[in-house]
RNA sequence: GGCCCGUUCGUCUAGUCAGGUCAGGACGCCAGGUUUUCAUCCUGGUAACAGGGGUUCGAAUCCCCUACGGGCUACCA
């Protein structure tokens, strides 16, 4: 079998969001898996959509997310170049020749021509009128009109486009690697522009002939391409290619978490999750969208995430490295129907990839956020609240966020916790226990447990009564980590001053 | 409306192609245990073959119909 070859071919029309993530994905596993290629084609046909920085961004995101191209705008390759703005030339003799073959025609008219045409059937009863063997006869195309006609139109400059000639009642076959046999019949397809008014070809034309010119195997797409996969199949047949045909595969799409429709924006915005890889503003409104990188989000989470979104390895592990992914990866396990986005079981993921890190690694993240925060640490420090806290968080945002006090003094105390724990006599005990730490010579986890543990018995005292009220004038809460622990860390000057100012601040 | 695709626990899904174990796992949720507390962790539980017809000794699995959902229906991709 010749070499696999896929590409992911994104619009810069904004920001890629985790349905076009997903698809780059798998089209990057699928290349790895078989030894083959992957590359980034932009298409950017449509002038009027360009939006600027997309492009950029889409190269930085799926970088972020581990995904690297063998061949793109940005390494080369040698099938470029690999933005179609920058092949407009080579599209039109593949057009041109179609319409010498007979598969398609010059049509000149108007946008306003084409409306009238759209109402006047809309009106004989056609709820869907199309360009086709039934209307094209009563158009301006090279079809109704004659020779010397559409000569004298050309040669006076009139715009025009290039409409493929649709046959009649032929029935198309594909076969999708995902979806098996898929068959439509040729008097459902409309005669669809190819090449437009503007220089520049359609999708559907730019794409069947880059991925001819480009040697592409196998096509892996979202589902919206499903219809028109029938149109491109015909576009191989009659550019002579059928032979050298990609294969499809059309993935399912990934639907919102709640009630029905694709993923959207809105969705993300209305239930709080990002839908885009990395963070983007919209260079025209200047709103900022919330990306995963900048919601804590461990890339390799998120890919874990992503990939089983639609596919599984159809064993029971979950948890997958891109190294494993690809080593698994299979389009005959990628599932026909679409898949809701389930935000609980991407923290989950999230979860999972933090507490596989090392202290190391989470001190280093976590430095830089007590950096935003103004908060100069020791590593060796760092390290250790990490240790302690890692179990317990989801995002290394928590670990900040629930571990203030290891960093600051609290500055206020939990009301619930003193109203039900803060007794009368709890002032004494804490004064006694802090004379007793005092002068502890051991300050360790183990030796201050021992040492409360003694002072509870001595006064015939039950944890519940002061461990409660020892943790809140450290740690201003009424839950966390073991306290012993954070004493210790804390140090025996720092655990007695917090004593003090609870006990001044308290009563 | 037309065309195409789809439908297994609330969610992601295994099982469907080669019909035959109480339909398995994970997330979530609930309960119990562990824990100084909260979280973690452990144990257990919850809950599904869209409906109806066939074919068959036997159907989640094969066929048909219906319903529902999705996509497409541009000189956008």
């Amino acid at each position: 079998m010749s070499e696999v070859r896929v590409r992911f071919a994104p619009s810069p029309t904004g920001p890629l969001h985790i349905g076009g993530v997903r698809t780059a994905l798998y089209n990057y596993l699928f290349a790895k898996n078989k030894g083959g290629k992957f590359i980034l084609r932009i298409e950017d046909t449509d002038q009027a959509r360009f939006v600027e920085g997309a492009e950029q961004y889409i190269i930085e995101s799926l970088k972020w997310c581990g995904i690297e191209f063998d061949e793109s705008v940005v390494v080369g390759g040698e099938f470029g170049p690999y933005k179609q703005s920058e092949r407009k030339a080579m599209y039109l003799p593949y057009a041109e020749q179609l319409v010498k073959e007979g598969f398609a025609y010059y049509a000149f008219d108007s946008s306003e021509e084409l409306t009238a045409m759209r109402e006047r059937m809309k009106a004989a009863g056609v709820p869907s009128p199309q360009y086709n063997a039934v209307t094209r006869t009563t158009m301006q195309n090279s079809l109704a009109l004659s020779e010397d006609e559409v000569t004298k139109r050309r040669q006076a400059g009139e715009a025009y486009v290039i409409r493929i000639k649709m046959p009649r009642n032929e029935e198309v076959k594909l076969n999708d690697i995902i979806r098996g046999w898929v068959v439509v019949n040729t008097n459902n397809m409309d005669d669809k522009v190819i090449f437009k008014s503007d220089g520049m070809p359609t999708y559907h034309l730019a794409n069947v002939v880059d991925d001819y010119l480009m040697k592409i195997s196998h096509v892996i797409r979202g589902e919206e391409w499903l219809p028109s996969a029938p149109l491109h199949v015909l576009l191989y047949r009659y550019l002579g290619w059928e032979d050298v045909m990609p294969q499809f595969a059309h993935l399912p799409l990934i639907l919102k978490p709640d009630g029905n429709g694709k993923l959207s924006k809105r969705d993300g915005d209305r239930l709080g999750f990002p839908v885009f890889p990395t963070e983007w503003m919209n260079p025209e409104t200047k709103e900022i969208s919330s990306g995963y990188r900048e919601s804590g989000y461990i890339k390799e989470a998120f890919i874990n995430m992503l990939s089983f979104l639609g596919w599984n390895p159809g064993t029971t592990q979950e948890i997958f490295s891109m190294e494993e992914l690809i080593e698994s990866f299979s389009l005959e396990r990628v599932g026909k129907a679409g898949a809701k986005f389930d935000f609980d079981k991407t923290r989950w993921f999230n979860q999972q990839y933090l507490r596989a890190k090392s202290k190391e690694e989470l001190a280093q993240d976590l430095q830089l956020i007590l950096k935003e925060n103004g908060i100069e640490a020791e590593d060796n420090f760092v390290e250790t609240v990490c240790e302690q806290l890692k179990e317990r968080a989801t995002f290394v945002k928590d670990m900040w966020e629930e571990g203030k006090y290891y960093f600051l003094s609290p500055t206020s105390y939990d009301e619930k916790t003193i109203r039900k724990k803060w007794k009368e006599d709890t002032p004494k005990y804490v004064s006694e226990l802090k004379n007793r730490l005092a002068e502890l010579a051991d300050f360790s986890s183990e030796s201050i447990e021992i040492e409360f543990k003694k002072y509870l018995e001595e006064n015939e005292l039950g944890m519940g009564k002061l461990l409660p009220a020892f943790r809140v004038c450290l740690t201003g809460l009424g839950m966390g980590p073991s306290l012993f622990d954070i004493a210790s860390l804390l140090g025996k000057e720092e655990t007695i001053k917090r004593m003090e100012t609870a006990l001044e601040k308290i009563n």
